[in-house]
DNA sequence: CATAATCCTGAGTGATTTGGTCAGAATTAA
DNA sequence: TTAATTCTGACCAAATCACTCAGGATTATG
């Protein structure tokens, strides 16, 4: 039950972004730097996070990234999806869209708990957007 | 954002136990048959789930496990922590009390939201015991 | 135009984790 | 005594992870 490394790298970067909103698009090398992360595997992360329309990227010498939206309407769950794809706490949660847990007659019990699992999973990571982790004078999330 | 296979199996082969509760010692080998579940790699299971306190177990001919609780007081989440430890969306959850998180200088912004995903991951979990598992006549869990 | 700064991409790599297997000891009912 | 069972530690192959490496594409600036 963990979440990757590139899923903390992602927002932990994508916060630098936040904080730089509207001051014109932001080097990698910057964001890479400031928060020390690995530069080239961050350029990997991006690459997810823009295929995912998340941020726009600005070619080039001044160059840089930008969100493609503003901070409050990017939630957590967004950059979570876009760097690890779809929360599925079991394998069986994938692909089949209800079918293939032939595990006991009566049908796969467990399956229930799973969906809702990821169902609160996803809710939570979706109540929280970059703003609320920037705006951090408000204190609590709550 | 995966649950391991042990804690699939765990629960399912759990929920046999649950079935078959009251009526003496289940050998393990009959629930890995059942299951479809390798036998020696659900022993290994098996022992943390003993540790843990969850089943309790007896030795020799005839021998067996048996849940050590009521099914309806042995919740999902205590299997999924006995098998694969406590619930830790990211590493700097892990250990420290509330250091260690050093990144930025206004603190650890993110950590809030991890802490809340794991409070409500526990809570989830927590919420469905082996009897809501076993009692599928009742249909939907809430 | 030349250069340097930047984004972009695919391949490779060493360490760790995962999902098992193997071998064998300890216990106990029949 | 035997066979059924739990228990334990070592081992192993394959997958995953967290990167690194190498190099191409784009573009502002001098």
């Amino acid at each position: 039950m963990k979440l990757s490394a590139r899923v903390e790298y992602g927002v932990r970067a994508m916060a630098v972004l936040a904080f730089h909103y509207q001051n014109g698009p932001l080097p990698l090398r910057e964001i890479a730097r400031q928060e020390e992360i690995s530069f080239q595997f961050l350029e990997q992360i991006f690459s997810d996070l823009r295929r995912a329309g998340l941020l726009e990227s600005v070619r080039g010498v001044r160059g840089g990234y930008l969100l493609a939206r503003p901070p409050a309407e990017i939630k957590v769950g967004d950059i979570v999806r876009a760097v690890e794809g779809p929360i599925t706490p079991v394998d069986c949660l994938a692909d089949s869209p209800s079918s293939e847990c032939r595990h006991r007659k009566e049908g796969c019990l467990t399956r229930q708990v799973w969906e809702r699992l990821r169902d609160r999973i996803n809710e939570v990571l979706d109540e929280v957007s970059l703003a609320d982790l920037t705006d951090f004078k408000t204190g609590s999330i709550d």
